[in-house]
DNA sequence: AAGCGATATGTCGAACTATGCATAACCGAG
DNA sequence: CTCGGTTATGCATAGTTCGACATATCGCTT
């Protein structure tokens, strides 16, 4: 075994009723949206089905009972979609926790390679 | 949003070539080897396919290249499965790493919702 | 030699997930 | 009042993952 390793993880949130209704994917997601100013450019820049970017935003949506976002319809562009207060708050907070973890994983996955390089006698 | 959250996560280990050579999973996995005695005891305590077990050791072998287990087939009780040196070091090692970022997450998660709840007035 | 119980491995089908396609509704601008 | 670009939503299809079966092999016991 002399390959590079590296530890890779997963988050979300659920509640009682629900399993994953905030994570990594929808959180990307708004990011998208805060950065792109609308929906289809949200998934069209992280590459995942418009379809699929509306499902998730409204199983969120649903989910927590709270508004993400403000979305409108036609108009000059077309339509757009806005960040609500929540919705940033969220995004902040969820970057925050994120990062706290990511940096955890990288700490200890150094702790754990030490430990198998030092008992492994290959 | 008056629902109580939990925050969930999955971790796994990687090499540059394969995805998840390692992770809950298989290491649920070693540790009901050890405790079982055998592969297909430990599939049943499980709860998983000896299908899903066997394709899963045999992943994570050839994925990094070591040996976990001693597996024999035939004899008085049809065969066995015991854990290599290897494979006991690699479930302990594993076994605080995954402890470690279990109890950041609940540490991180405290604070992710005091901000949410702070910061929204619902 | 026959039996027993575990390992070994391919294959088919079910469940879930995501994608693509097809519409429909919407509304400011020209 | 038509055009353009976006949101909204159902449905049919494709891909992935896992479990269920079906065999085959192995080696100690009797």
């Amino acid at each position: 075994m002399t390959q590079k390793l590296s530890a890779k993880f997963k988050l979300w949130i659920s509640t009682e009723n629900r399993e994953g209704v905030f994570g990594d994917g929808k959180w990307r997601l708004l990011n998208a949206i805060e950065d792109k100013g609308s929906l289809k450019g949200a998934a069209e820049y992280l590459g995942i089905s418009y379809r699929k970017a509306w499902g998730d935003l409204k199983k969120a949506e649903a989910g927590l009972g709270i508004k993400f976002i403000e979305k409108t319809r036609g108009g000059q562009y077309g339509g757009k979609t806005v960040l609500t207060a929540d919705g940033k708050n969220w995004i902040k907070a969820y970057s925050n926790f994120r990062l706290d973890i990511k940096k955890k994983v990288e700490k200890s996955l150094d702790i754990f390679l030490k430990k198998i390089s030092n008992e492994n006698n290959n």
